[in-house]
DNA sequence: ACCAGGCTTCTTTTT
DNA sequence: GAAGCCTGGT
């Protein structure tokens, strides 16, 4: 039996509801994670058997934990327990399903690029120039379609403006085009079950009989589709338990729906909802933050977390002069905490918005030797290297795979272009043969130079499959490495850089070999999809004693005991691009609030005042900075700051208008302090020459010859100084 | 087929 | 500021 009274009353009873769809609110920091471990482990020692439970949860890492929890409070080790992301259980259905439903079984997940490069390939044969429609944007579209569970036919209806039927024949022309290669994008692997669900009721019924009891973590960012997948399974049997909280909804870019929480209680019969308020992780100053943050939102359900911890330390508020300086004063005060408070590295978190602001971080870092680890950015599957690898190896699972077919016999370079591409693809397709086989008839297409070319290729594909089932992964792998002498390629395409990517290989090679060890199956599909589906976050190791850098998003679900929450700035966060619209900027105000409330003992603000970007610069506390109420800070009133250095004054009070102030000023600073032609001196750019002036009064903007680069600079912000 | 060099554009956020 | 695109030359 598992012991229940580790939990307080709410929670206990949210675990013991088990006949009815149970929906438990709650807020960050109130152990809903614990709520769900559980309940999967009260239902098993109820005698449910562990693949009879579906529990889904946000990040292959949660799954990991989720289940070896599970086990640690059932003492036995649970097999067969359905645990994992939407994607990686359908990734489970669809490998058992495939063949009843058409597909191929061994599929091949096509990420991003894959399929940006399939729609830049049809709009280019259809003469479409990308100044019309940009293949980025239909897949953008394409993507909101598919979380809505939108078909390509359907798309006029949802989608609105001229070249929406357009859009939509790209759409189906792009289906084709993946059922053709044997692959799905990542939408896919949600859409083609629910999909096929609809056509083959027998296989619904048969997952539906399977599941008994359904458990969704972070309900709050599911979309339409997985709401619509959910639902189809669980059935009659209304034995769904959901854990979300509506304030940490952050991911309706990706098609999360607000809908699908607010709507559980009438969407589902008898629903008995838990209200999980008592916050176990932050102190009273952080949750008061935290709380007023959000109280600027409309339209959330009510709730309001509290906590019996005292109020703990004030939030830290960090004016920075520039990027550079936010990461120095950021690391220099993770250094004094580090003494002061025993803190362990591996206790810091910096958080910010875009992956892009780690850079700064990555150089004081680097440059104090020390140890850090950046969770997400570019993921290490994605590295170039690794994926032309790769590509090599999904032909061996899936010789229909176009993209990967392109990619691997352009890498390295051997004299095949477009052109050669164009005749194997087209005499495979009338011979009715896979890309693959067309390769083993080469002879009747090519000859002299080029044959010899798409020969050589072959026998690399060749002698990769002869060791199939005989060698283990890793091994092949290095097999199509030597032969393709890709080593070789890396050292003369970037003679720079290329013992990291020879070492990323080598990385790949390694976690071939330990996958073999750990699953015992010798399945290369299984290791492909995997490997598609790794978030940033799952390959993290919380356990290393290494500063953590990541995005607010990355940071959902974790808890630090000292937080940095970077770059709070006009023009950066609340990113720009949500300024179009109200539900944007809650949304971004709601990862505010996730980023506090990551925090148990301290939370630091920090903006800086010049930031370097795209060339230009931006700057200067975010709205979100007036958001938090003066008696948590540790600079009690604004006028208190106003009083320390002047020019906090004007950042305090632009960042309490709702106003952007990027835009440029006609009038100009005539017979002001700076002249055209003059020379100042930039405290991080050195002496430069003026060249050109613009605004008035506060806004000022300067362009500065810097040696022979141009900047853009305000100058109130650049501390100029006169050479 | 491939390369260099100049040009534009930018994708926040991630499974 | 970097990455990707196109162009024209080899």
């Amino acid at each position: 039996m598992v012991d229940l009274n580790a939990l307080n009353s709410s929670q206990r009873e949210s675990v013991e509801h088990i006949e009815y769809p149970t929906l438990v609110l709650a807020g960050a920091g109130s152990g809903k994670t614990r709520v769900l471990t559980y309940k999967i482990a009260y239902l098993v020692s109820r005698g449910i058997k562990p693949w009879q439970i579906l529990a889904v949860t946000f990040t292959n890492k949660a799954a990991r934990e989720m289940a070896s929890r599970v086990e640690h409070l059932l003492h036995i080790p649970v097999q067969n327990l359905w645990i994992g992301t939407f994607h990686g259980i359908c990734v489970r259905i669809l490998r058992r399903e495939a063949e009843n439903w058409g597909f191929r079984r061994d599929f091949t997940i096509y990420d991003e690029d894959d399929s940006i490069s399939v729609i830049k390939k049809d709009l280019k044969s259809r003469g479409i120039p990308k100044e019309q429609l940009s293949p980025y944007r239909v897949k953008n579209i394409i993507r909101n379609a598919k979380n809505n569970f939108v078909s390509p036919d359907k798309l006029t209806e949802f989608a609105y403006g001229h070249d929406v039927k357009l859009i939509s024949e790209v759409y189906k022309r792009y289906m084709e085009r993946l059922h053709a290669a044997g692959a799905f994008d990542f939408d896919d692997l949600l859409v083609r079950p629910l999909e096929m669900f609809g056509k083959y009721p027998e296989s619904l019924k048969k997952w539906k009989e399977k599941f008994s009891h359904i458990l969704v973590d972070e309900y709050q960012d599911t979309n339409r589709t997985q709401y619509l997948l959910v639902k189809l399974l669980v059935g009659k049997s209304g034995n769904i338990t959901v854990v979300g909280d509506d304030d940490q909804s952050i991911y309706s870019w990706r098609g999360a729906d607000l809908k699908n929480i607010l709507g559980f209680e009438s969407d589902f019969k008898r629903v008995k909802t838990f209200r999980l308020e008592e916050n176990y992780r932050s102190t009273g100053n952080i949750l008061m933050a935290a709380n007023s943050v959000v109280e600027n939102n409309k339209g959330r359900m009510s709730k309001r977390l509290w906590t019996d911890r005292p109020d703990g330390d004030k939030v830290k508020l960090l004016e920075c002069l520039s990027d550079q300086d936010e990461a120095e004063r950021v690391v220099s005060t993770i250094e004094k905490e580090s003494t002061k408070y025993g803190f362990k590295l591996r206790d810091f978190v910096v958080l910010y918005r875009t992956n892009a602001q780690s850079r700064s971080f990555e150089d004081v870092l680097r440059r104090k030797g020390i140890p850090y680890a950046i969770v997400g950015g570019v993921r290490f599957y994605e590295r170039m290297e690794i994926k032309d690898i790769l590509a090599y190896l999904r032909i061996l699972t899936n010789p229909n795979d176009i993209v990967s077919f392109i990619r691997a016999i352009t890498t390295p370079k051997r004299g095949i272009g477009p052109k050669t591409i164009e005749v194997i693809e087209k005499f495979a397709g009338e011979k009715k043969i896979s890309l693959f086989d067309a390769l083993n008839r080469a002879d009747e297409i090519f000859s002299g130079e080029i044959l010899s070319k798409v020969k050589e290729f072959n026998n690399i594909l060749q002698s990769a499959l002869k060791m199939r089932g005989e060698y283990g992964l890793d091994k092949i792998a290095q097999e199509i490495a030597e032969k393709a002498d890709y080593a070789k390629y890396l050292k003369n395409e970037y003679p720079d850089n290329f013992e990291e990517r020879v070492d990323n290989i080598n990385e790949l090679i390694t976690a071939m070999g330990e996958f073999e060890n750990m699953t015992d199956e010798d399945d290369l599909s299984t290791f492909l999809s995997e490997v598609s589906l790794v978030a940033g976050i799952d390959s993290w190791d919380d356990e290393y004693d290494a500063l953590t850098l990541m995005t607010l998003h990355s940071a959902k679900g974790l808890e630090f005991p000292s937080v940095f929450i970077t770059g709070v700035e006009r023009g950066l966060f609340p990113h720009p691009r949500a300024f179009d619209n109200n539900l944007d900027i809650e949304e971004e105000r709601r990862l505010f609030y996730v980023g506090i409330t990551r925090a148990e003992e301290r939370v630091h603000v920090s903006y800086a005042l010049q930031r370097a970007r795209h060339g230009s610069y931006s700057g200067g506390a975010s709205m979100f900075v007036s958001e938090l109420p003066c008696n948590v800070l540790d600079i009690e009133t604004p006028e208190q700051l106003y009083a320390k250095i002047p020019v906090r004054k004007q950042s305090i009070r632009r960042a309490m208008e709702f106003e952007d102030y990027s835009q440029e000023l006609p009038d100009s600073d005539e017979g002001g302090q700076y002249r055209v032609g003059s020379y100042i001196r930039h405290p991080v750019f050195g002496r430069g020459k003026i060249t050109a002036c613009s605004g008035s009064g506060d806004r000022i903007k300067l362009t500065i010859l810097f040696g022979n680069k141009e900047k853009k600079i305000l100058a109130k912000y650049g501390k100029l100084t006169h050479a």
